[in-house]
DNA sequence: GGCAACCGCGTTATAACATATCAATGAATG
DNA sequence: CATTCATTGATATGTTATAACGCGGTTGCC
């Protein structure tokens, strides 16, 4: 066996390497504590609250942690782009392209919780546009799609 | 002076009526204290905090309100299409058009916190186009712009 | 009218989400 | 080595939202 940290959930070194990549690149430390949420976030398959994350780490690493060292790491991981925030869920997620800053759309599943970042050209442009004709000066914007995915949209209609 | 109930926020007959209707219409009631936090929502000129919302009932009202019963009446207004959420602030918002259902885009601006909500005919079949592209079956869409309105925007020009 | 069923709403308590403050530690720099 | 500044830990608190229970009023039915 390796002789890493043991206190962080396997992280691929893929993932890793371009956290480390992107921290470095702008000057931040990506240190034990944080890669350690960033790795929990990453093996699950799905959005966590900030809490389910504590919960997690806790069982992981056998003692307590404090909900600001969390929130605090979270912003850490959002400011450098290798986390979003849901808003409508106030849930957390890995971002799946890090390699590149970016605006993302979420497709929300209701039913299996699933949450599929996709990153579609046009919108950015039209949510531009209504900002421009509105007079507005847009900064960033929240794209939350809620529905079924793929699979229980399938699922859903043999049940009927 | 008319003899009316006290103990809501003045509110235009016009927003009175559309509200009374769409509630009819629904077989829904519209009863004096969902009718009150609906008022005080028109009487503010922001979106509103479930809590500031308790705030300024209970200093009208001269008495406690509990949070559950703000809540209560929030999600009472907001299934009648009478008030939106938004997502990205936890704050609540009297709809600008009750008299048809629709699906809003808001753009939020940051400096003054004055929220416009607007109707875009291309966000729908954008969003959908994306969705269907991915195999989702897309429900409902959170749609929000966070930056400068245009007043904020010129001001900011001005002294930046 | 009398009764049952339902809805609205008050009350108390608690859960879930997030931040403030201050002290201690530890890495980076001169 | 001394200084400095970011990171972290500990404790407390603030903010947002829901649960559980029961009372009282309205409605609809006989």
């Amino acid at each position: 066996m390796g002789k890493q940290s043991a206190k962080s959930a396997p992280l691929a070194a893929k993932w890793r390497k371009l956290a480390e990549t992107r921290c470095t690149e702008r000057g931040e430390r990506l240190t034990p504590a944080r890669l350690a949420v960033y790795a929990e976030m990453l093996a699950s398959d799905r959005s966590l609250s900030a809490y389910e994350l504590i919960a997690l780490l806790e069982r992981r690493q056998g003692r307590k942690i404090a909900p600001l060292s969390v929130y605090r790491h979270l912003d850490f991981l959002m400011r450098n782009g290798l986390v979003h925030r849901l808003q409508s869920a106030q849930a957390y997620l890995p971002c799946d392209h890090p390699d590149h800053p970016h605006e993302s759309q979420f497709l929300l599943c209701s039913s299996c919780g699933h949450v599929d970042e996709v990153e579609s050209t046009g919108v950015g442009a039209l949510l531009s546009e209504i900002a421009d004709k509105h007079g507005f000066r847009p900064d960033d914007a929240v794209v939350e799609i809620k529905g079924l995915c793929g699979t229980c949209a399938v699922a859903e209609a043999r049940t009927g």
